[in-house]
DNA sequence: GGTGTATTATTGAGTGCACAAGCTATGGTA
DNA sequence: TACCATAGCTTGTGCACTCAATAATACACC
């Protein structure tokens, strides 16, 4: 009956939602980014990249469409193209009616990478989350995350 | 019909429930982190941080712990605090029966200063989750959540 | 055509976090 | 008592990202 005892009941379900958003993301993008860059050398947003690259028409994106897309700055853009750049996934190429674009093209090599993982990480995902949740529940979350703010596609 | 007008249908709820969790995590912390720095000059996890405590039995807690309830390591937990303990919010208090532990101490200062913060922090919170989801739907994310690793209390 | 504003992208500086290595303290075992 | 594995914490290093400032191009307007 201390101080702490107050509240459980009383917190509002959009702070207990909140934290439960911030807690869950932390543990399995912990879990997830350990192993795909200790299996693949990627961090989790380089496969977002190259993933949302090869949904693009084309295989790439104006740099700025990227950050929309993968909810980054568009300097934190540039830093991760540089590193996948480098290693040769993605590469830049400019726009005919438009100097001062750039696109992130991606390279073949960069499509064999994405192959490549993509399955392994796949299965790491649905291993994850089908543990603890049933296939409802999963819709359940997917529909109920798309409505939150950055959520839906 | 091209490469990328395969798959959406295809896509394994938990894939969707992943990415969508990345994205709404991503917005949400940029929104809320910048309001919080902005207004109090504190990160969501200085927030987070104090407001565990808060709850904790005499308002401490072994930095070992508050990692674990953070989802931080513990070099992670020494670096927040350093922040934390220069502002005079927590302050450190060693442990007479077990030399190795030092214990993170809410102060009084801290204390003020979370329920300073709180209100117009949960307000936040509160107006970007209800905004476009239920209570109904709130309580689902909640709950959903709260099965995902990490997610539970 | 020239000017002003918006858009695209990069760079420099700073921050927050993780990983690996190292320290001290504890507790079991012989 | 001596030893050793383990637990709690800190430090060095590096990475990913943000913000603010900058440069270059595009485009509307007069």
């Amino acid at each position: 009956m201390s101080a702490q005892a107050t509240a459980d009941a009383e917190i509002p379900a959009a702070v207990r939602a909140w934290t439960r958003l911030l807690r869950a993301h932390a543990t399995t993008t912990r879990l997830l980014n350990a192993e795909l860059q200790a299996q693949h050398g990627l961090t989790i947003n380089d496969y977002e990249a190259l993933q949302v690259l090869s949904c693009a028409e084309d295989h790439r994106l104006k740099r700025v469409e990227l950050a929309r897309r993968l909810v980054l700055t568009p300097s934190g853009v540039t830093r991760l193209l540089e590193g996948l750049e480098r290693a040769g996934l993605v590469e830049r190429t400019s726009c005919p009616t438009d100097l001062r674009v750039a696109y992130a093209q991606l390279t073949d090599a960069g499509l064999a990478k994405l192959r490549e993982v993509s399955c392994g990480h796949e299965g790491s995902v649905r291993a994850l989350f089908e543990e603890h949740l049933s296939p409802a529940e999963l819709e359940q979350l997917v529909e109920v995350l798309g409505k939150v703010p950055g959520g839906g596609d």
